[in-house]
RNA sequence: GCUGGCGUAGCUCAACUGGUAGAGCAGCGGAUUUGUAAUCCGCAGGUUACGGGUUCGAGUCCCAUCGCCAGCUCCA
């Protein structure tokens, strides 16, 4: 065994040979002694692992310090460490769980304590924490027996440890960390001493359920967050400010696109303004149907209980349901289309030739959310999805998931989103149908991707109850993610409504169904676009496309003609007829940010024209009302993103 | 649904340990006639979310309800 060697290629290029077992503080010192002191973990072929773990096999190694960003988990995760163990020393008796899976920007870990930690606790145990920073305590990592391990925890009568440790698998490598006093189940990595924290902050605390499950105690959570330096540290809080800056609820009030009512909790009022720019996304979205040949219905709010008992809802989605009693009949409103559209495909016959048949609907869909999940325009109640079901047949499911492609990404082009991170999601625990068919529509979808060659990862268990999925992720203009698209393949609700085609042979054949949406919910489009634009939307979507700015009462008249003609080239536009300075009425136009404002002077108004102000970017000087409104009017034709053409 | 926090004028926020609600902006009226991010003066605006309770007295303390926020769970 200790004859044994591995090599490990450093970031230079060189390949050193060490004996297999070697810690990567080991091999630290013998690159430097000054490396080794700032070293906070290893990295072996892009893994990182803790410094005093053995490396048993050869690969790309390097040591992380605390100026590589991805020493930041590692500070994080060791933090948490330091939060239970400030947490112990202030509250002696404190049961403690486990900390955080996923460090990327915040630790946590679960308590059970008899109380929540109020603010006051969570200063004191940043104090408590602080001190133990300075201490430098180093940690050590200690591979220890299943007995050894339960002996350590029923000594320090951590019982929740106990149940922790029986998770883990037979045969498993079972680690414990310890820094000072405290110690831990715990895989690591970890720093080599505590002070190398360099920054951190506890963030809030709140109420976890015990592995995550409902029906499990309640802990007390508290989560925070560390970085190398103070300036991370800063930077972090910079983007949450930065997060709460363009948050939809904010920007819906401050620019009066919609409201809520605690009469009809989590359902919006989309108010003049809102509604317009709703309106605006339909509009874009029925432009693409005529384009991608799709056919758009109506069809019912509420249905007879037999639908959805035939379509399997009624067992599969009732807890999301809202249904009453009419006429001894139960009702429920329907939370999706799906049913409504296979009613509508069994009014006719249908020949092969007709197929694939695409139905679009932006039917109102209502779902019962419980009252805790509801947030803003993202988690509603009562909302619409540009929704549609492609019948088609099974050879042509190929060609159909490939015109999707093409449309979400023009859609989502338009809107200046990234590129899509497309995942598949598989069959769920409470599916519904063959599990053979199961197979083979992920096997079917799973070809469609590869054919289509765009990388993509499987989301196991995640599919739909009656069919698996393709799912959009998009990211926003500073970077959170968003599931917007999805297409679902479903075999199961064309056989339970019996649907048929008339086939080339003249036989009857069931057609196989795509369920598909590009913006998903456009309640929550509606708040993803907002927040991404920050609320300066692009001209095709803002609801006042130019605002008319007279320099004083004097060229009201010239200002009122400038929106007429506006008006009557199909743009939208208004007169700010208030007696105020113009530097007034600018500032509310760029608060209220109206992509366009034209200002109407004694100069303008005797050239016929205006003087033009493209929102953030200032006075462009005068035009004449022919160049404002073929300006305009391109822009928005083309939906481009900035209001203004750029060569201006 | 669960844990914790919050709810004062249209908006943003004040009101020490319980002592009888106040400011800015917005609105309205008037003056001003303005050239690229806030003109001045005045007026009006609140059963302090809602319903109980404790108290001589409740925005403030207690209980219940509704809603909102951060999480948990769930999800478009």
């Amino acid at each position: 065994m200790s004859a044994e060697k591995i090599t490990l290629t450093l970031p230079d290029g060189s390949a050193r040979e060490f004996p297999a077992g070697a810690t990567p503080l080991e091999v630290a010192r013998t690159i430097g002694e000054r490396l080794a002191k700032a070293a906070v973990a290893g990295e072996i072929d892009g893994a990182i692992v803790d410094l005093r773990a053995p490396i048993r096999r050869s690969g790309k190694f390097r040591v992380l310090t605390p100026r590589d960003p991805e020493a930041g988990v590692v500070i994080r995760h060791s933090a948490e460490h330091v939060l239970a163990d400030a947490v112990e020393r202030l509250f002696p008796g404190t049961i403690i769980d486990a900390g955080r899976q996923d460090h990327a920007e915040k630790f946590q870990y679960d308590f059970r304590f008899p109380r929540g930690f109020t603010p006051e606790d969570l200063e004191k145990i940043e104090q408590e924490m602080a001190r133990i920073v300075k201490e430098a305590r180093p940690f050590e990592r200690k591979v220890v027996t299943r007995t050894q391990a339960a002996a350590i925890f029923k000594n320090r009568k951590e019982e929740i440890k106990l149940v922790r440790l029986a998770d883990i698998p037979e045969g498993d490598e079972i680690t414990v960390f310890q820094h000072g006093e405290f110690v831990d189940l715990c895989r690591g990595p970890h720093v080599q001493r505590t002070d190398q924290i360099g920054a951190f902050k506890l963030i809030d605390t709140s109420g976890a359920y015990f592995k995550g499950d409902e029906r499990n105690e309640m802990l007390q959570r508290i989560y925070g967050t560390a970085f190398a330096t103070r300036d991370e540290l800063d930077a972090y809080f910079a983007k949450i400010e930065e997060a709460r800056r363009r948050d939809h609820r904010r920007l819906g009030k401050d620019l009066d696109l919609f409201s809520f009512s605690p009469l009809a909790p989590a359902s919006p009022f989309f108010h003049p303004k809102g509604a317009l720019v709703y309106n605006q996304l339909l509009a874009f979205m029925r432009s693409l149907y005529v384009k991608y040949g799709y056919q758009e219905v109506i069809t019912p709010q509420l249905f007879d209980a037999e639908l959805w008992k035939t379509s399997g809802h009624y067992f599969h989605y009732k807890e999301n349901m809202f249904f009453s009693e009419v006429d001894e009949h139960e009702f429920g409103l329907k939370p999706m289309n799906c049913p409504s559209h296979c009613v509508l495909f069994g009014v006719h016959a249908h020949s092969y030739r007709e197929l694939p048949l695409r139905i679009a609907d932006f039917g109102r869909l209502h779902r019962y959310e419980r009252s805790g999940v509801v947030q803003g325009l993202t988690r509603v109640r009562s909302f619409c999805q540009d929704d549609a079901h492609i019948f088609c047949m099974p050879s042509q499911i190929g060609q159909e998931v490939s015109s999707l492609f093409d449309m979400m990404f023009e859609v989502y082009g338009t809107f200046g989103f990234s590129e899509p991170v497309i995942y598949l999601s598989t069959k769920p625990e409470k599916a519904m149908g063959d599990p053979a068919l199961w197979e083979s529509s992920e096997a079917q979808l799973e070809k469609c991707l590869k054919e289509r060659g765009v990388p993509y990862t499987v989301n196991a268990g995640d599919g739909a109850f009656y069919g698996p999925k393709i799912d959009f992720v998009v990211h926003d203009a500073i970077g959170r993610e968003w599931q917007l698209g999805t297409i679902q393949l479903d075999w199961n609700l064309p056989e339970r409504f019996k649907l048929a085609y008339v086939g080339e042979d003249g036989g009857e054949q069931r057609p196989v169904m795509l369920h598909r949406a590009v913006l998903g919910s456009v309640e929550r489009f509606f708040a993803v676009m907002l927040e991404h634009f920050a609320g300066d939307l692009p001209l095709w979507l803002a609801p006042e496309q130019a605002r008319v700015l007279p320099v004083s009462d004097k060229f009201l008249d010239a200002a009122r003609a400038v929106k007429s003609r506006l008006v009557a080239a199909g743009l939208r536009a208004d007169v700010d007829e208030r007696s105020e300075k113009l530097g007034a009425k600018i500032r509310d136009g760029e608060l209220g940010k109206v992509p366009v404002l034209l200002i109407v002077g004694a100069r303008e108004a005797e050239a016929g024209g205006a003087s033009v102000r493209v929102r953030h970017r200032g006075d462009l000087g005068s035009k004449t009302l022919d160049e404002i409104v073929a300006a305009m009017t391109t822009t928005t034709k083309q939906r481009a993103l900035n209001p203004w053409p750029e060569a201006q």
